[in-house]
DNA sequence: CCTTGAGTGGCACTTGGTGACATATTTTGT
DNA sequence: ACAAAATATGTCACCAAGTGCCACTCAAGG
C-alpha cells in the first residue's frame, strides 16, 4: 500500500509542478530558473533536483514511465491484432494524457527546449514499444517503422489540434490520422 | 566568390569537427569537454562558439541548414508531382549525407545528448518541409503528416542500416521504407 | 529511548554557453 | 599605397543547470 511517504512525496512534486507551470507561463520557460521555482515551492534547488531530473521535467514528470506503460498496454492486446490497430488501440488514449491543456501544448510548441524534451521522451517511448512489438512477433523493420510512424502520428494530432486552438474532438483526429496512415501496414 | 576569409573559415571549421570526432570516439561525449576540442585544435573555447553553437554541433555542423536546402528542393519538383512522391525524391539523397559513416551513426545512436540534438535538427526541417508543401498546394493536415511520416521514414532507415552493419544498399532500403508508407498519401 | 533511514539545506564544483572589451589582421575604397 | 571598416581571436567575467558531499532534522519502529 502507499505510506505516509509516498503521499507526501507526490503531494511536494505536485506542488513543484505546479509553481513551475506558472512561472513559465507568465515568464517564459528560459527566464525562469530552478532556484527561482525551487524558491516559490519553498525549498532549496537541491531539492528540486531530488524531485525532476531536469528543469523541463517539472512539465513532463507525469510521463516519465509512458514507454514502460505503453509497452506494457501493448503486450495486454489480443495476440492475433496487427501491429498498427494495436498501436492506435492503445495510443489514442495517450493523446489526452500527453497534451493535458492547450497553454502547456502551446507553450512547449513554442518552446524549444521543451519541444526537445518532449522528442526526447518519444524517442525513448519508442524504443520500449518496437520492442514490445516484435515479441508479438512483428519484424524488426515493422516494428520501427510503425512505431516512428505512430509518433508521427500523435505529433501530426497535437499540431492540428492547437492549429483548431484546441477546440477539435481530438479522439475523433486520431482516429483519422492513424486511419491514413493504416494502409501501409497491412501485412 | 569566395575569399580568403571564408577559405579559412571553413578549414577551421573543419580542423574543428575532425578534432571533435577523434575525441568523442576516443573518450565519448560526455567525457570530452569544449575546452578540450577547442585546445586540440590550438584555440580558445570562446573562439570555438563561434564556429559552432553548440558542443553537438561539432558532429552536426554539416547539416546546419538542412531544412532550408530541403524546402528548397522541394520547390524545384514538378508542380504536379503528389507530396510523398516528392518527398521521397528530395530525401532519397539526403539519407546518405545525415549519416556519413557508421561510426558516427552509432556514437549518435548510442549518445542521449547527441541523438536529442539530431531528433531537434528533424524537427526544425521538419517545419520548413511543411511550409514547402503548403506551398504547393498540400493542405495542412497532409502536409504536416507527411512531413513527420518522411522523418519517422529516415529513421527507421538509419536503425535498419545499423543493424546490418553498415552493409546494405541504403537507397534501395530507403525507397523499400518509403514504399510502404506510400498508400498512406495516394490524394 | 535510541537507532535507522529518508528528506533537506548548504556548499563547492564542473561545464555549457554568453556578453564585453581589447587587439590583431584582412579586406576594401580611394 | 594608405586609411577605414569589417572579422577573427583571446581573455575575463558571468550565469545557470546539474552533481557530489556532508551535516542536520525528524518521524518510525524496536
Amino acid at each position: 500500500m502507499e505510506g505516509l511517504r509516498d503521499r507526501t512525496r507526490r503531494a511536494v512534486r505536485a506542488e513543484l509542478a505546479s509553481r513551475a507551470l506558472e512561472l513559465f507561463a507568465e515568464r517564459g520557460f528560459d527566464e525562469t530558473t530552478v532556484d527561482d521555482i525551487a524558491g516559490a515551492a519553498g525549498m532549496s534547488k537541491r531539492s528540486f533536483f531530488r524531485y525532476f531530473s531536469t528543469k523541463e521535467d517539472a512539465l513532463f514528470g507525469e510521463l516519465e514511465t509512458m514507454g514502460e506503460q505503453v509497452a506494457q498496454e501493448i503486450s495486454a492486446r489480443p495476440p492475433q491484432e496487427g501491429p498498427w490497430e494495436c498501436l492506435h488501440a492503445v495510443l489514442r488514449t495517450w493523446e489526452a494524457r500527453i497534451n493535458a491543456q492547450v497553454d502547456v501544448t502551446r507553450l512547449v510548441e513554442s518552446t524549444p527546449a521543451l519541444r526537445t524534451r518532449l522528442l526526447h521522451k518519444r524517442d525513448e517511448a519508442r524504443t520500449h514499444i518496437i520492442r514490445a512489438l516484435t515479441d508479438r512477433g512483428v519484424s524488426q523493420l515493422e516494428a520501427d517503422l510503425a512505431a516512428a510512424a505512430a509518433g508521427a502520428a500523435l505529433d501530426t494530432v497535437a499540431r492540428e489540434w492547437l492549429r483548431a486552438d484546441g477546440s477539435t474532438d481530438r479522439l475523433a483526429l486520431t482516429d483519422r490520422v492513424f486511419a491514413m496512415l493504416r494502409p501501409a501496414f497491412l501485412s
